[in-house]
DNA sequence: TGTCCATTTGATGAATTTATCAAATACACA
DNA sequence: TGTGTATTTGATAAATTCATCAAATGGACA
């Protein structure tokens, strides 16, 4: 991790954003694994227990039980026991709203060039 | 990464949605910085060159510019050479509306319980 | 052409994350 | 209490990302 200089306040942006970058930065390093999209995304239909989750994203259990934890601690989901099982649920529907604004941004950058992965463009800077 | 089995199409959310979350994984790896995310933040008050950004960023400059690789291939920022420097500036304002759902999600949080890095919350499954 | 400035690329060690396995804990129920 | 099911925790090797340095590239300009 960067160790940060005196800081220059002399631009608006850079006033007071120094803290909030970084955890915006832990929020989006929650989300950075399809495991974790996938499950935030079948949350969006209505709370699931562990069990499920794992069949429905396909990964191992003690893995899915790991994902979750991560989910967990950035405050994305919630959890409550019921019986011996445990239930997740979307804690926030902002969450959703994240999702969504994800899913536009990139149907959005399809429509114009379809290489977010293959990386045929966006590639080399200008020359 | 995850090896994904045969898939279960019984849920909607299952359907047609796998590649989209490895998508969107590798869109928010692309936010899971705390640089690119103050980059990207910079980026809102409008285009800047790189020496530029790496000072109010504070980070090396061949650190700056591989971060700014990310966010290039990510689809993120545009860049266009001027002279003898090379002006960065956000793709599309989705990236704006993405750090604006990001903070308020995070101000909600915050008003909550305030632990998302110290995680003294959601750090424990429901006993 | 040669030199300077801006930026990118490549190489590399350190740190972090991922995936897997084994073991622990929690609860239900006989 | 003992057994079975559900979930979490801990350990660990493999993969990825981060940060730093040195070298390469591109353009401006004398």
């Amino acid at each position: 991790m960067d160790i940060l200089p005196p800081r220059d306040a002399s631009r608006d942006s850079t006033s007071g954003e120094l803290p909030l970058s970084v955890v915006k930065a832990e929020l989006f390093k929650a989300l950075a694994h399809p495991a974790r999209v996938r499950t935030l995304e079948i949350l969006r239909d209505g709370p699931r227990s562990v069990g499920d989750l794992q069949g429905l994203v396909g990964i191992e259990i003690s893995h899915m039980s790991q994902q979750l934890s991560v989910l967990r601690r950035a405050g994305l989901v919630t959890a409550r026991r019921e019986g011996s099982s445990v239930i997740y649920a979307l804690k926030d529907p902002l969450v959703e709203e994240l999702l969504a604004v994800a899913r536009h941004f990139l149907l959005g950058a399809l429509a114009e060039t379809r290489n977010l992965l293959a990386g045929l463009q966006g590639e080399a800077p200008p020359t």
